[in-house]
RNA sequence: GGGCGCUUAGCUCAGUUGGCUAGAGCAUCUCGUUUACACCGAGAGGGUCGGGGGUUCGAGUCCCUCAGCGCCCA
């Protein structure tokens, strides 16, 4: 930048368009960012760190609205911690997304080659999943930059790629040592068309229409009085051949109670509507103990005393036994017992001591243990478990039933339990770690009330199930190998420990006893004593060789993929390497992201930062409202309402995304955004709500035009040769405008800087309009900086957005241009306007940086020099600016009071002439009858109100006498008078008077009955009273003076 | 079943610790193309703040209750 020129150029207008072309203008100063570097930061010492981690978008797919919101959100706050001074560091990335991404990839192949997994092999999958993430990585990315995030590119970091696989050897590792992760049978959710365990979280709970059946058990041998028979009901028939025992509760009739007066209760404080419902329970359940007690309790003592069932089919004996999770207020009250197939029944089997018999392959066929039901599907055995115990004539009844069907949210499919082994994380001093720091606030979440859950949650301890037979993850860094007996185990521990390339920082060994106890049956099923396992921290081929050689067989099993993402704060700084990016980043310093993985991801990012380094992850973490779609449905790519961000960039401009997405980033609420298509056909333009039926299909037909057009599901050639009809929402068409009017003053202002130098200004120089405006400056940089440190987005956006169109554009650059047609006015005039533009760009750049940056670099073409009371040389790009430090002293109450006034009374005025329907260039005069103070404050400004209502001041004062014909507007404690001699429309002159006059009394008549109130005049505080009086004083006036009018109007 | 949130203008939403006549944008109506902007300007109409009850001098705001909607956990 040249200081020698001191003089501005004004430009050509048609140098400027009239409107931001964001296309172009987006794509040119992101690329000048780029290569001026400044997204990148390195370590320094003498700069204060501020850092924030992506919440590294899965790579399953593309980014959608939802997503646009999450960064949005973090590049506000990087832009603006960068200009505050902060070594801004903003790490971007992508998460493998296991299972996620595995299911997607897996059907694709089915669906266009019609191939599963195992025709492909692991190899290829995984590389194939590695094309696809390339593709889907280099999407989102480029999705991202669009929207105008300034991530440090350069540190792109994959949770799967070596760098993470690093950290999460070592913290595998670590866990191992620490005797924190172990191995064991559990029953888990599965999966059975991926193949693979699921965690509870990514199961859905589905209501479905189901039945229940109740079937009938032999008794061996009953006794004399007891029945042949014990009836038990299941919505799972086919597990009965697992069954191992059936239940029936220790004290049917204490149960009975307890459930009785617990409806009891519940009637007490039933709502009317709930009453009927309740007193039909009480009374079912007291025919229940009159009719069924007395059997429940039989029964009770028949499994006490050790009576056997005879298990249909399966021709096994089975005990009869006592157990809680029996209900005696349901069905028969009696259980059947499946502990390797329902979760409440294995917590029996564990406490009743009971076998466990697995009836199922992976593959959800039934497995030998069923005799002649085996390699069915779990339906083909319903069908012949039912009809087989009807010929039996052991099926007693078929009730119709609303179950709550668990399925697996990334295959669909009915999660099966399944007793397999897996890998666990104990929680138990892991998850308190966690727990304290959030109590204790050192990790702060705001909104406040998301702590709780995440308190919860982590409460609960439960163990952490980390395994999934996948192909796509982190593959366990675990060597084993079944040791028969103690003495091959420890022998094989000693030739493990014995290798050359062991040792002990590397590589730890850990023996784990048989999870079947009962060595009968353990040589029965050919089960080890023993399995030997050996976890090796780092790549270390050399001994992983040599332990395959003595006959160790690696682990297949890779990690649920939140383990490398919970590492994700520190893995990305280069952990467990000492880097000088992890001593000068780490902590980080805010999180932000979405409620739904407060649990998954947040809890567990906070328990590996203090395993790892002893260190929170980051100090703040902020939930931000989720987007909804005009169904009130969260977006979501598996619904197919998702909308890509590109569509609204297209329309609107990536600022108007922007701004649209912080202005919607309100505490409580989440966002509805309906939205339509929109026909691309340049003829039609028709819009298109987006419905639940239309949202997923490939194309849509428009109704006006008759043509179709393709949507963002295209995949078919035919679709795509179709014209894309963009989703939109009339949402961005706000910040649009407003990305528009701000260029458009900026416009202005640039055409108006013919002959600009600068210089600095005397504070006494200063006009009411420019202190004005400096003073708001000072508010509005204070609120803003104040609301976007605090996360409260919307409240800055509206801040700015106030203060940008209804203060600079409609009053500042207003009065402006009167000032500039005085050439003596003009220079000073330039040099404040330049300074208030030049602040206002500061403030909006972190939310809209394309537009701020773009007329930024115009501004520096006519006035690279500005100031107030010093002058310097503007940086070359907005982003590289400092954040506004205004001066404490340019806030003056007084100042925006006396511009009040001003506002005020153009307003009044612009009212008359808009009842009175005056041309606009008609010039009308008017006067002001007020007290001699009141008309000093407004003189300054008498003469904008020529140029901004085409209205004459006459005069002003105590003195004045209102002219004969004339329309009156008293507020503020003035009357103004508009002479309207030749002009007056009298019937909408005192149409509107009479409207005042009704709006006046009865506020009036409000007031007088809170004063006349001994209460408030008494209790309330003395300044709210007085301000009552005053209100009501000019209130009496306002009246009397619209009454005079009015009395005069009429003759 | 438990927890959290929401219900304010036709639509989408603001409304800090209770206190001036409840705000904005869009939509609607009237007027306007005066050289920054019609993606604009000036003005207007539109709300018994989901229903009921309570606390208070005073409630959109606090408490209770009913109704409806949404999310999370079991």
């Amino acid at each position: 930048m040249t200081t020698e020129s001191k003089t501005a150029t004004a430009p050509d207008p048609a140098d400027i368009p009239s409107r931001f072309d964001f296309e172009t203008a987006e794509k040119e100063i992101y690329a000048d960012w780029l290569s001026g570097g400044w997204f990148h930061t390195e370590p320094d010492s003498t700069k204060k760190p501020y850092t924030i981690v992506i919440p590294p978008p899965n790579v399953t797919g593309a980014l959608h609205l939802g997503h646009a919101l999450n960064n949005t959100l973090q590049d506000i706050m990087i832009r603006l911690k960068r200009m505050q001074g902060f070594n801004a560091l903003w790490m971007p990335g992508t998460d493998h997304a296991g299972i996620a991404t595995q299911a997607r990839v897996e059907k694709r192949i089915k669906d266009q080659e019609k191939k599963t997994r195992h025709d492909l092999g692991r190899e290829e999958l995984v590389r194939r999943i590695f094309e696809w993430k390339e593709q889907y990585e280099a999407r989102i990315l480029g999705q991202l930059k669009q929207m105008g995030c300034s991530c440090d590119w350069d540190r792109t970091r994959f949770t799967l790629d070596d760098v993470c696989a690093r950290a999460v050897r070592h913290t595998f590792f670590d866990l191992f040592k620490k005797s924190y992760i172990y191995r064991g049978k559990r029953l888990v959710n599965w999966d059975t068309y991926l193949g693979t365990t699921v965690s509870d979280d990514e199961v859905e709970n589905k209501p479905v229409k189901g039945n229940f059946w109740h079937f009938m058990y032999p008794v061996i041998d009953p006794k004399p009085g007891e029945p042949p028979h014990v009836t038990v009901a299941t919505t799972r028939p086919e597990t009965m051949l697992g069954d191992t025992a059936v239940a029936v509760h220790p004290d049917p009739a204490a149960a009975l109670s307890k459930v009785e007066s617990e409806l009891k209760e519940k009637l007490k404080k039933a709502a009317a509507s709930e009453i009927e419902g309740v007193e039909q329970q009480i009374e079912a359940l007291q025919t229940r103990r009159t009719e069924m007690l007395a059997s429940l309790e039989q029964l009770r003592d028949m499994a006490n005393d050790g009576r056997m069932l005879m298990l249909p089919l399966m021709d096994r004996p089975i005990p009869l036994v006592t157990d809680v999770w029996a209900k005696p207020e349901l069905g028969s009250g009696c259980v059947k017992i499946t502990p390797a197939h329902d979760p409440n029944d294995y917590e029996v089997g564990k406490r009743a001591d009971l076998p466990m018999v697995n009836i199922m392959n992976a593959d959800g066929t039934l497995n030998a243990e069923t005799g002649k039901y085996q390699s069915l599907s779990m339906k083909q055995a319903r069908k012949k478990v039912v009809g087989d115990l009807e010929a039996l004539g052991l099926l007693k009844d078929i009730e119709d039933r609303d179950i709550e069907l668990p399925v697996s949210d990334r295959s669909g499919t009915p999660i099966e339990p399944y007793l397999t082994d897996q890998w666990f994380v104990k929680m138990n001093t892991l998850a308190q770690s966690a727990m304290d720091v959030v109590a204790s606030k050192e990790v702060k979440i705001s909104p406040e009330r998301y702590a709780k859950g995440y308190l919860s949650w982590l409460g609960e301890k439960r163990d952490w199930p980390i395994s999934r037979q996948l192909w796509w993850g982190h593959q366990i860094p675990v060597w084993s190998i079944p040791c028969p007996t103690q003495s091959d185990c420890d022998a094989m521990r000693d030739k493990v420990t014995g290798l050359s390339a062991y040792s002990d920082d590397i590589a730890v060994v850990e023996i784990e006893a048989s999870s079947e106890t009962d060595p009968k049956k353990r040589k029965q099923l050919g089960l080890p004593d023993f399995t030997l396992h050996v976890c090796v921290q780092d790549e270390s081929e050399e001994l992983e060789k040599a332990l395959q050689e003595i006959g160790l067989v690696r682990e297949e099993d890779v990690l649920d993929t939140w383990f490398s993402s919970a590492l994700w704060p520190h893995s990305t700084l280069g952990w467990p390497e000492k880097t000088p990016e992890l001593k000068h980043f780490y902590p980080t310093s805010a999180l932000i992201t979405s409620r739904d993985i407060i649990t998954l991801w947040v809890a567990r990012m906070v328990i590996m930062g203090l395993n790892n380094l002893g260190q929170i992850p980051f100090d703040s973490v902020f939930i931000h409202p989720k987007i909804l779609d005009g169904n009130g449905e969260t977006m979501s790519k598996s619904k197919g309402n998702g909308i890509d961000p590109l569509d609204v960039i297209d329309n609107f401009g990536a600022d108007a995304l922007r701004f649209g997405m912080a202005d919607l980033t309100t505490e409580t609420q989440d966002v509805r955004l309906p939205v339509k298509y929109e026909c691309p056909n340049e003829q039609c333009k028709h819009q298109i709500v987006q419905t639940v039926k239309n949202r997923t299909l490939a194309r849509v037909g428009c109704p006006k035009c008759n043509k179709e057009f393709s949507t963002q599901w295209a995949e078919k050639e035919e679709d795509l040769a179709l014209p894309r009809g963009p989703v939109t929402s009339e949402r961005f068409e706000v910040a649009r405008n407003f990305t528009n009017k701000l260029w458009n003053a900026s416009r202005f202002a640039m055409l108006n800087l013919e002959g600009y130098s600068a210089a600095p200004i005397n504070e006494a120089d200063l006009t009411v309009e420019d202190r004005w405006i400096l003073s708001r400056l000072v508010t509005v940089s204070n609120n803003v900086t104040e609301s976007l440190e605090n996360y409260r987005y919307a409240q800055a956006t509206r801040e700015l957005y106030d203060f940008a169109w209804d203060n600079f554009c409609s009053f500042f650059v207003e009065i402006l241009k009167d000032r500039f047609a005085n050439p003596d006015l003009r220079p000073h005039a330039q040099r404040v306007l330049v300074f208030a533009l030049d602040q206002l760009l500061r403030l909006l750049h972190p939310v809209m940086p394309f537009v701020t940056e773009a007329i930024w670099q115009q501004l520096n073409r006519f006035a690279p020099e500005r100031g107030l009371e010093s002058v310097q040389n503007a940086t070359d790009c907005l982003i590289g600016a400092q954040w506004p430090q205004l001066e404490a002293k340019w806030y003056s109450a007084d100042i925006e009071t006396q511009f009040a006034r001003f506002q005020s009374a153009l307003g009044s005025l612009r009212e008359i002439r808009s009842r009175q329907n005056l041309p606009p260039k008609k010039e009308v005069k008017f006067s002001i009858g007020c007290d001699q103070a009141y008309a000093d404050s407004l003189s300054p400004m008498a003469s904008y109100f020529k140029s901004m209502a085409a209205a004459e001041l006459t005069g002003m004062g105590p003195d004045v006498q209102p002219p004969e014909t004339n329309a009156t507007v008293a507020s503020d404690g003035i009357e103004i008078f508009v002479d309207l001699e030749g002009l007056i429309d009298k019937a909408a002159e005192i149409k509107r008077l009479e409207k005042e006059e009704k709006k006046a009394e009865g506020n009036i008549i409000g007031k007088e009955k809170k004063l006349s109130n001994e209460k408030f005049v008494s209790s309330a505080p003395p300044e709210i009273v007085q301000r009552e009086r005053d209100s009501l004083a000019q209130l009496k006036e306002q009246l009397a003076t619209v009454k005079a009018s009015l009395k005069k109007l009429r003759g």
